[in-house]
DNA sequence: ATTTATTATCGTAATATTGCAATATATAAA
DNA sequence: TTTATATATTGCAATATTACGATAATAAAT
């Protein structure tokens, strides 16, 4: 269907399904590490970056804030975009405790 | 168009943005969630703890098999799955290294 | 060989995602 | 106020994803 049955699993699953689907594209993927490289805020650079024309670029930034994964602060006629470190700390602590959990078995 | 422009990035953020498109569904966070529960190697028991049916369940497995999350190996009639760590290892260590990034800067 | 149990595949319907052109909005500068 | 710059929104078209019923494939047990 293309819909996911959501309501059947818990809100944690899909905390964590929405956090990583919003990672999971190439494009979106790009502008982290970007973000992570210039390391302070930036905007509209990323159209200048990437090979994606600006309403794409927009897009992408809009879903990386509905996830939280960046912030963005009005800086005069532009938009300053940073990533949000407490949701990116928040995923890795999630692979944390599954690396945790695997050092202990094996398969 | 529904199509991502692979090709317009690095191989390392095609990687990465498969990897966490194979994790980024609730039906298969809860796949992972239980095979860590379990934590030694299981089938077709995940068709009876999710309310999805049979077809739907082997799709997902399939899918997580080829992002290499999991793995199959055939026992009898069944077919017995487990997490590959080094996969999962690899994606922590992805974030880790975000993390660490993030330690040093502020936006 | 037939039956039974387990998993995979096919086909299809419903919905979601990606990308862009066109256009709108917002703010600063002239 | 007009103009220029920066970003967002709208409206598609193309493709991908999710889910399931029906059915096939595989292997043990009888």
């Amino acid at each position: 269907m293309g819909i996911t049955k959501s309501e059947s699993f818990t809100e944690e699953q899909n905390e964590i399904a929405n956090l990583l689907k919003a990672l999971a594209n190439p494009a979106r993927v790009a502008i982290i590490q970007y973000l992570l490289k210039v390391d302070s805020c930036i905007c509209g650079d990323i159209v200048n970056e990437l090979p994606l024309a600006q309403p794409t670029i927009s897009q992408h930034l809009k879903e990386l804030k509905n996830a939280n994964i960046i912030q963005g602060t009005i800086e005069g006629k532009s938009i300053c975009y940073c990533i949000n470190p407490e949701t990116m700390s928040k995923i890795e602590s999630y692979f944390g405790g599954i690396s945790l959990k695997l050092k202990n078995k094996c398969c």
